[in-house]
DNA sequence: GCGATGACCATACATAGTGTTCAGTCATGA
DNA sequence: TCATGACTGAACACTATGTATGGTCATCGC
């Protein structure tokens, strides 16, 4: 039925690749609101009408990035969610390392991330999108905790879900003022450090 | 100069407020960025060549409501940054007081502050603003932790403000996620008790 | 080769919002 | 009675969005 001139099959329209890519250049350098249609189409060199095609506004084609993005993270953020295949590795070294994953994720994709936490609260799309990511950290948070006997010892009392979920959105916080190059968190250190620091104290205090 | 008709002196122009009011209605059930001047002037009764007159802008208005609503905040916030005057008080109740005054200050002003929160990432005004009001809360909170024996001992060999400044944007982000109705933070109690707990894990580890 | 198909483009259009301008109204105070 | 200053209404230029139209061009079946 369609006229296709390359590989057999599968193959993603290629005006539709050119957009996303050209949007997530220029949004390592723009803001999300501040970027109109027509800057996106100039910079993918396509058509309006092709734009519109593939997607039905900004909003639509700023989501498919940051489901790529995201799909990325769940990976980044296995060496902690997923204790160890075989040798039980110290949960403050895995956490610690999930933690760095994290900012290498966001740093490798600051535009597209900055752009949705800046954007959520105004597009219902946007919003389901963000906080079914943040629901998915917290259930993985959750379960990790819970199959941690040390760590239920220290929060019995208090409600697992509401600290994995507070855990989770301070990591998104941080994370988005380091992409935003916001004192002292501009500083990777300084950043993995300090979110580090509150996870043990709040996970593992006996320390 | 001016020809006036009520009180003598120091009179705000009537027409600001009748526009900043109807702006914080609008804001308790509206999106920010969804409102337009057309919709805020129809509301406050306001001609648009006024509302321009002054305000620059949306933003501008914003900007207005912000700063009256955090300039309550600073004294709610009070009970923990500026230990009392006589008595010694338990730190972790004057610290779980000021969480909760934090949290009757969200929900009265949730329309406001969740405007800023979704758009100081757009605005440089907005943007200075609100970095501005954290970073006050976050040097009181500093301050505030560097007084305290039990906390310095605990915090050693970490960069303080960095764990202040992380409790802070803590705090913004789950009252936030609360004015919002986003669960479990929807629920006062969950609110309080987890950031609470959070603040507590941190600085005073011990029990 | 020939016509059909479908991907793609340029252009134009309707709609909606922003911020400015300007002529005009109306109460007050001199 | 006139001047002043607060305020309005309407129009304007501009920018952005999303849609619709007509046309180009390569490819495919025949």
């Amino acid at each position: 039925m369609s006229a296709r001139r390359d590989e057999p099959a599968a193959n993603a329209p290629e005006l539709r690749e050119r957009v996303l890519d050209a949007f997530r250049d220029l949004l390592r350098e723009r803001t999300f609101e501040s970027l109109s249609v027509a800057e996106i189409i100039a910079a993918a060199g396509v058509s309006r009408a092709s734009f519109y095609f593939y997607f039905a506004g900004k909003q639509a084609a700023l989501a498919e990035l940051v489901r790529r993005a995201v799909g990325a993270g769940h990976q980044a953020a296995q060496p902690w969610t997923e204790p160890g295949t075989a040798a039980p590795v110290d949960p403050r070294a895995a956490l610690r390392a999930g933690i760095d994953a994290g900012a290498t994720l966001w740093l490798d994709n600051a535009g597209v991330l900055r752009a949705i936490v800046e954007s959520w609260g105004s597009d219902p799309q946007l919003r389901e999108l963000w906080l079914g990511q943040m629901a998915t950290f917290t259930a993985a948070a959750a379960e990790r905790i819970q199959a941690d006997p040390e760590a239920m010892r220290r929060l019995a009392g208090t409600d697992v879900t509401a600290v994995a979920a507070s855990l989770t959105w301070l990591g998104e916080r941080l994370y988005y003022l380091a992409a935003c190059g916001v004192p002292p968190f501009d500083d990777r250190a300084v950043l993995v450090d300090t979110l580090h620091h509150v996870w043990i104290s709040t996970l593992y205090p006996g320390g």
